[in-house]
DNA sequence: ACATATTTGCAACATAATTGCAATAACATG
DNA sequence: CATGTTATTGCAATTATGTTGCAAATATGT
């Protein structure tokens, strides 16, 4: 589907970014897997391509402008993944729930399941919610049975 | 308040680790504070004492036998706090909301709130649940009023 | 006081992230 | 489409963070 390219080209010059082959990569990649990307994948996948000091850039790059978005897992390391709509340079609109397959290693981003509003001590002001669950995906489920 | 001494040597003994100087020093320290603690702030304060391997080693000890419990923030650096009674080592039971202060990045665990258990889709098994709130604590906003 | 097993500190190593800078590539402009 | 300007990249060096093996030191039961 090379309509994706032009879909990126546009997504970078929106955002005032070139249109680079890393970054190009890097979007392409994020976009053909159906959970998010963890550094390390990345790297492994795009390295003899591309410097990791690139890499680093090109991921803190689409962050800030809401691009994409990072997820830590357990181990405190970065996924990314892209972000649907609605979000920019200002405003991230991530608060849906990710969840981490003990099993396959993936992270969903589950954007139709929003967080959870929960009842914090009076004083507390919440801003931003961030809320990982782990356990069995539905494909590891499939898999056993 | 002395007493602690030998409430922490018998948590020490109960869970069949010996009463040592570091690891009296780490329950002091972690007790003596109303939010979870950073490993670099440990680092820093215990750092001329105790060897930086063996730091890690105790709270490596420590978590594994439910002593206490480990908190990543929004940079993937380790916090930690003592969890409160009902853990051991099979299994933790820190399901509560935390609570990570933009201003003072005091990370506080509301041991009061429970997580709301998001509605997943089907196929998906939740076995944890990991909710990180973060905004203006308490005392942060009294302060600026 | 002694024997034993655990714990610690040290040194070395391994991995991950950051910085400065020069070379390169993108792209607006004429 | 040549060219100047600015953003981007790669490289080397540095810093930060986490891990391992092992010998010395320490806690604790007897």
């Amino acid at each position: 589907m090379d309509n994706n390219i032009t879909r990126f080209e546009e997504l970078l010059v929106k955002n005032g970014l070139k249109r680079t082959g890393a970054r190009l990569q890097v979007l392409e990649i994020l976009s053909g897997r159906d959970s998010a990307t963890s550094q390390p994948y990345l790297e492994q996948v795009m390295g003899k391509v591309v410097d990791r000091v690139t890499l680093y850039r090109v991921l803190q790059a689409f962050e800030e402008k809401g691009i994409i978005h990072k997820v830590l897992d357990s181990h405190g390391t970065a996924n990314y993944a892209i972000c649907s709509d609605g979000c920019d340079a200002h405003q991230h609109h991530d608060e849906h729930v990710h969840f981490d397959c003990d099993n396959c290693h993936k992270i969903y981003c589950l954007e139709s399941v929003k967080i959870p509003v929960p009842k914090v001590p009076s004083g507390f002001k919440v801003q931003h919610l961030n809320l990982i669950a782990t356990g069995i995906c539905s494909a590891c489920t499939d898999k056993v049975n």
